[in-house]
DNA sequence: GTACCTGCAAAAGATTTGCATCTTT
DNA sequence: AAAGATGCAAATCTTTTGCAGGTAC
């Protein structure tokens, strides 16, 4: 299928990866959907456009870019898993009531961690990254 | 079934639960398995000194548990759910690779954060409680 | 051209639920 | 005695997989 050379497009590529028509409606979805979108979330939305996109490939999908970072899969107190289309370095804060889990940017508490654990070793563990989330209720 | 009032008795009493056997040993398998079990482990626990203890009941104690603030459960990366035993003030070291999770007692740390948050408020947001999990090696 | 992807459907796993029966308080 | 828990099995939901074709590079 003859594609443009969209931006998404080439994000696929970078990461070594063929960017087919379903990879690029799946990360279209997760950036669209900044609700840390189930994977019955993306389907939704994909099939929306693309019905013959199958279920299989949108969670084949979804490992694979996991896997080459791309994405991140958030887990909640729910059973369910949860994706993040965004790799920067940020937060979760995060609702039980509400199940909403929005994006919390802090680079001043990144750079406080970043230091303490740069004088604070732990024992037998070599770190390499701290995930933060934060509990609480959002105001309505 | 008459019971001793034990330790794990009064635990679960003081929650406002009734202290049936099957509760007792689950919160027995989860203070036994420090491994932050999933609930298939849990399950094998108990039924290896209670076969007749159903699956469906560990699931429904789990819950139950967790609802109450007995215990907590843990996500990670992979599917399942896990569960820890203990309530008190800590963090996860988490190796992806090897799918380990263990304790990281802390306080110097949680009073840093306390002492951010203080002084730095969240816009929308009431922080209950701050979750932080340490991804990276254990040393082999 | 070939290695890698996809669609489909079936399978596997994990967790929840309905209901009749039993137990704790 | 009443409210709440349990066991069992079936149901549900999410995610994975096998395989025969297709497609991106």
């Amino acid at each position: 299928m003859k594609q443009e050379k969209t931006h998404i497009n080439k994000l696929i590529s970078s990461y070594k990866l063929r960017a087919t028509p379903q990879r690029i409606a799946v990360l279209e979805a997760l950036r669209n959907l900044r609700t840390h979108p189930t994977a019955d979330d993306i389907i939704n939305y994909v099939k929306n456009e693309h019905p013959e996109y199958s279920v299989g490939t949108v969670y084949n999908t979804l490992e694979t870019f996991t896997e080459k970072g791309l994405i991140k899969k958030i887990k909640t107190e729910k059973d369910v898993m949860r994706y993040d289309g965004f790799t920067d370095k940020h937060y979760h804060l995060y609702s039980k009531r509400s199940e909403k889990i929005e994006d919390y940017y802090d680079q001043e508490l990144t750079r406080m961690i970043e230091r303490y654990f740069k004088s604070k070793k732990i024992d037998g563990f070599k770190i390499e990254d701290i995930q933060i989330q934060i509990n609480g209720e959002f105001n309505e």
